[in-house]
DNA sequence: TTATAACCGAGACGGTACGTCTAGTCTTGTC
DNA sequence: GACAAGACTAGACGTACCGTCTCGGTTATAA
């Protein structure tokens, strides 16, 4: 099997790079995944297609490197400096920094130029196995993380249970939000997300 | 707008509907969702592919009811006389009830038949708001229902707090599951489930 | 083999072969033979598909029957009852005669309502050989007889060379003009017609 | 209205054009015009359906296209140096000529190669005026005057009549052979052509 | 006078081709 | 050698008709 030689990346062109993140983004959000083609982003990047086919492998692949710098430029341009190394806020009072982060984690979601391309990507690796991969370690696991972080904060403050594991923990208040979100199972709303913190935090079973 | 009249569902042929069920679902498991074309499944039906837009307006649509047609059909093979009505056992032990269904979730969704399209019907409403919302009606909220049901029995018994909303509170341990499965983001096992079921009735905060 | 029974011919509805034949005359004016379907024709005479496939064969043979009943009710029409035999005026002139027959042809080839379904019929028989016999035989060797016909009565009156074929003969006159208007090879003109006549009379050597 | 910009006919793939001629020469031969596809052209030269849209109009464009080319191929094969400018002969006994070439017709339209796209052509443009402009100003007009240039020489030889036109003339003997080949209104043979060529010269009417 | 068989309008069916669109590869000329 | 441009093979899209078939309904002889 003849090996095609990897492109050389230091001759690479930073500004059709650019471009066909800008494209691909704008095109997902205009128009939609579905009729979101190769040849599309090419045209309105002003781009060969052979460029895009040289650094990447699929359309679903272009997206998320997409995403992913956008996520990066976003995060340097809001953030406040304590929140750069970007956790989760820690007030002592857990149940009232989950609502806060709950409620924050609506607003994005209903924010159409991080919508659309979210969606296309969660889309893609409910599909695609490998995909998914990719998209788990780059993109959810990591925020993921810092809701670990801040549980194993608080079971050190003795505001969690010992015995409980913080990866599934959070779990009860996050997957519900992303379900409703993804499926369009039920409204989003800052009372549903403060019912989830509440339900998780204390149970479902009377005291 | 010109509106084509709608074709006369009678003399709909039945043998026709039922081998473009069977083609779509085949290919769907065999080629993945991606690869699965109109043409292919009217090709693998042995059907013209007007026979196929006659009475479906997608892919997706032509999925949705082949689906809805094997859980019906699976249903009526499997179900015991008591299970026809559908719900979820109600043995007076809430949390050992939910352990069971679902440990049985858990091994429906890794089912190769099973999991195949509803991937395919996950991913397509993910990115198709109008889509979703008939995913929703026909296929997810009828299953979550019953879990309503099964928390307001738990509720008039005293088992579960009286003011908490059951259409959220599933979602504590169903969601979880659901976005596991669906986004790859860990691994399905029982431990987990049971672990979800635990969390979820005594809350996360020590008692 | 199985041979389909024939219809029973006493049984026809004569209402359905005259609209039948309307309906495929008006398609071929106004939307071209290429643009004329079974489909089109059947819809606009309200009309089953089947009932035209019982009856006749293919689209060029229904517009050839639609077409010879035009004629007859043409001539039926416009004749008087001297042209009822409907021959080639015999005033003793033969070249006035001709002149005055192909001016009159002329006039006819011009007309859309004739010349769009003929046109049809001629291009059919160009490439169907079978239909070509079929055309011929009982649309254009008729009214090449009328030709044959004047010319003998020509020679018993000494105004043409006895030696010749009248068969061949009338072709000097009538397929130019024939192929002009069907391969459009040049303007047809009262002009070029006298000009026919006077060429295949007197021949082109001089005399 | 949006104007496809035009494709860069430098860059055209001399090998795929040769391979559609050859395929659509070959299928109208052995399947029949109204049988052979655009569809079936691609396949059998190997080449993708574009590839033809981006090229011709139609169907009856490439034909046109092939036919001329292998015209200029049978031209370039067959004619000896003298014949190269391709004229009709010129021994100074027109008849004779004219009887030659004539019978050198005759052979070529009954020789299946030449005859099934030819018949094609002129179908075609029976039907549609616009391709008929395209078959008549490419393909037929500059065949008939050859005749126009000999019966000009004719003229200057006092062969024939000088108040005759040429353009007019040449029809008296070509157009009858075109009509009874398309149309097949009878048979082709020499002694049909030398007799044509006989009535034409010398008139119909006694001398 | 009914029944019964054909024609009839309607249109669903399995197919085939249409003309368009996009995938992914390859080629050409520019920088 | 990366790039913009775009021609190439391949094949799916959704539509239009083909010619066959089945369905009720409506006549028009034959029982």
């Amino acid at each position: 099997m003849v090996q095609k030689p990897a492109p050389d990346s230091t001759r690479r062109s930073e500004k059709s790079r650019r471009a066909i993140y800008d494209a691909a983004l704008a095109l997902v959000v205009e128009a939609g995944y579905a009729k979101t083609t190769i040849e599309g982003i090419a045209a309105r990047a002003g781009v060969g297609k052979q460029t895009i086919y040289r650094w990447w492998s699929s359309k679903a692949d272009v997206l998320l490197e997409a995403f992913l710098d956008l996520s990066e430029q976003y995060a340097e341009a809001v953030a406040t400096p304590e929140e750069l190394q970007y956790g989760i806020p820690d007030t002592g009072d857990l149940a009232a920094d989950l609502r806060y982060v709950l409620r924050a984690t609506v607003d994005q979601l209903l924010e159409p130029k991080f919508e659309a391309p979210s969606r296309a990507l969660a889309a893609e690796g409910v599909v695609d196995a490998q995909f998914a991969a990719q998209v788990v370690s780059r993109l959810l696991e990591p925020q993921l993380q810092l809701y670990v972080q801040r549980l194993k904060a608080a079971q050190d403050a003795g505001d969690v249970r010992h015995d409980i594991d913080p990866r599934i923990a959070l779990e009860l208040f996050v997957s519900p939000l992303a379900q409703r979100w993804l499926q369009r199972t039920g409204p989003l709303s800052y009372e549903y997300t403060d019912a989830l913190v509440d339900y998780a935090l204390y149970g479902l079973a009377p005291r």
